[in-house]
DNA sequence: TCTGGGGTCCTAGGACCC
DNA sequence: TCTGGGGTCCTAGGACCC
């Protein structure tokens, strides 16, 4: 157990709107809500404004429409939140080398790794505690200045605490839990404060009258497994007495990859399902290949109509990334599945991850049948039904939140569009709440573009 | 206008092996 | 002749997290 409250968790405040408010001016201070904007959609995340409404994250992107309509809905741009992340995660990983990012916006760091260790190791209690406070809050600054966007951050002895402590301190807030304290601060909470805590779980406790975490820790680790199963229950019971060694851990390897497609109608004809299996294979590998790793088990997903979830899967004999390999397997697995009535979702997904491809037995016997195949049909084609069918002329799309630049105008973004026409506000991070303008969907002058950094001036 | 997309970890049963 | 006991792999599903 540590003596000083080095490990941090850093929570970036309302990620996703913050980027947008951040690059748009106009937004600041006004409720934003990015998420998916079909029909299907759920929020991703509201910004405080708009929380204020009683949006929030996973909700229905309709059902947040009636609680805040005057709010600002815009799709993601994870370009733009990628390179503040990125921007963020060097920031910590000057003041450690032990940087665990557990998502875009949330990570955990020993500070004992780093620059500050030896001062760690050297402080009594007291003045240890009073140092990560001095580098916690030097580093909060430090991202405002170079992103312009504000992160909480807690301070404990284990990770447990730590986000437990960043959780208190949101919005825009650094709270610190003292070595010794844990059981004071966790004792009161609701059960759902620990992570791994979900509806279910706490269901199974609230019907066992266990509804703070002072009943759990009193509950004793029998009951709780009997409760829980074995992992689960002995995990919840250490948590409950504030009992958390897991070291902070850089650099972890992804364990699958996995795609998938929520359609704006349930999707009922066989051919057009299995169609959308190849194009979900073709993205699969696509993300596969970036990564330089190839799989051994192929997975499908499907969702019905009435939103029950099953999945089906195949392992290889050995590891692939052969795009024709993964479809035609995905394919297989697809037609063991009940599609009557329609499905609403599909995946295809690829565990069992190798970080080499080696010789890909498959891939070349995938090869050989389908050489075959194809002189077997020589004499009658197939008919060209994919092809033709495929794609309609496209016309360009633009989605609201969208970078775009005018010719003469400059950079600004999609507000909305809709009969032939697209609205744009022409702003800049930097700038004052811009001017709106309409033009043409198909206006030359007009074409998408990447974002702007949020803060130019800075290194 | 009911319910995204990308992940992780755990459980449980059957096959298979020694 | 009436019943082993592990260990590992595969598959399917579920809870949870951001």
């Amino acid at each position: 157990m540590r003596t000083v409250p080095s490990i941090i968790h850093l929570d970036m405040d309302a990620f996703f709107a913050a980027v947008e408010q951040a690059s748009k001016p106009s937004l600041r201070g006004k409720p934003v809500v990015v998420g998916g904007l079909g029909g299907r959609g759920v929020v991703s995340t509201a910004s405080y404004e708009a929380r204020r409404f009683g949006v929030h994250s996973a909700m229905p992107m309709a059902q947040a429409r009636r609680l805040c309509p005057n709010a600002a809905f815009l799709t993601g741009r994870f370009e733009a939140y990628r390179r503040n992340s990125e921007i963020v995660m060097a920031l910590l990983r000057e003041r450690s080398p032990l940087v665990e990012p557990l998502s875009l916006d949330e990570a955990f760091v020993d500070l004992e790794a780093g620059p500050y260790g030896p001062a760690l190791r050297d402080a009594g209690p007291g003045e240890g505690a009073q140092l990560v406070l001095a580098v916690a809050e030097d580093l909060r600054a430090d991202i405002v200045e170079h992103t312009g966007l504000t992160a909480s951050v807690g301070a404990a002895g284990s990770k447990l605490m730590a986000k437990i402590a960043s959780e208190q301190a949101k919005p825009d807030g650094l709270v610190l839990v003292g070595i010794g304290t844990e059981r004071d601060v966790l004792s009161p909470m609701p059960v759902r404060a620990l992570p791994g805590i979900g509806p279910a779980t706490e269901q199974a406790l609230r019907r066992a009258g266990l509804a703070t975490v002072a009943d759990l820790a009193a509950a004793g680790p029998e009951e709780l497994v009997r409760l829980l199963g074995r992992a689960h229950g002995a995990g919840v019971h250490a948590m409950a007495l504030g009992l958390d060694d897991r070291p902070v851990v850089p650099d972890r390897d992804a364990k699958s990859v996995s795609v998938e497609d929520t359609f704006e109608v349930d999707l009922a004809d066989r051919d057009r399902i299995l169609r959308e299996i190849d194009q979900l294979a073709a993205r699969c590998v696509r993300r596969l290949h970036a990564t330089g790793r190839s799989g051994r088990t192929v997975v499908l997903k499907v969702r019905r109509f009435d939103f029950s979830t099953l999945t089906r899967s195949e392992t290889l004999r050995g590891p692939t990334d052969d795009e024709e390999v993964i479809a035609s397997t995905a394919r297989r697995l697809a037609l063991q599945v009940d599609v009557t009535g329609g499905v609403r979702l599909l995946g295809v997904g690829v565990s069992q991850l190798a970080d080499f491809t080696q010789e890909d037995l498959f891939a070349q016997l995938e090869r050989a049948e389908r050489a075959e195949r194809e002189e077997r049909e020589e004499s009658e084609p197939e008919p060209a039904v994919a092809a033709a069918v495929e794609e309609p002329p496209a016309a360009r799309r633009w989605w609201p939140g969208q970078d775009v630049t005018h010719a003469e105008l400059g950079p600004g973004w999609v507000q909305g569009s809709g009969v032939g026409r697209v609205t744009v506000r022409f702003e800049t991070p930097d700038g004052p709440p811009g001017r709106v303008r309409t033009f043409a969907v198909d206006d030359p002058e007009l074409e998408p573009s990447g974002p702007l950094p949020l803060r130019p001036g800075v290194e």
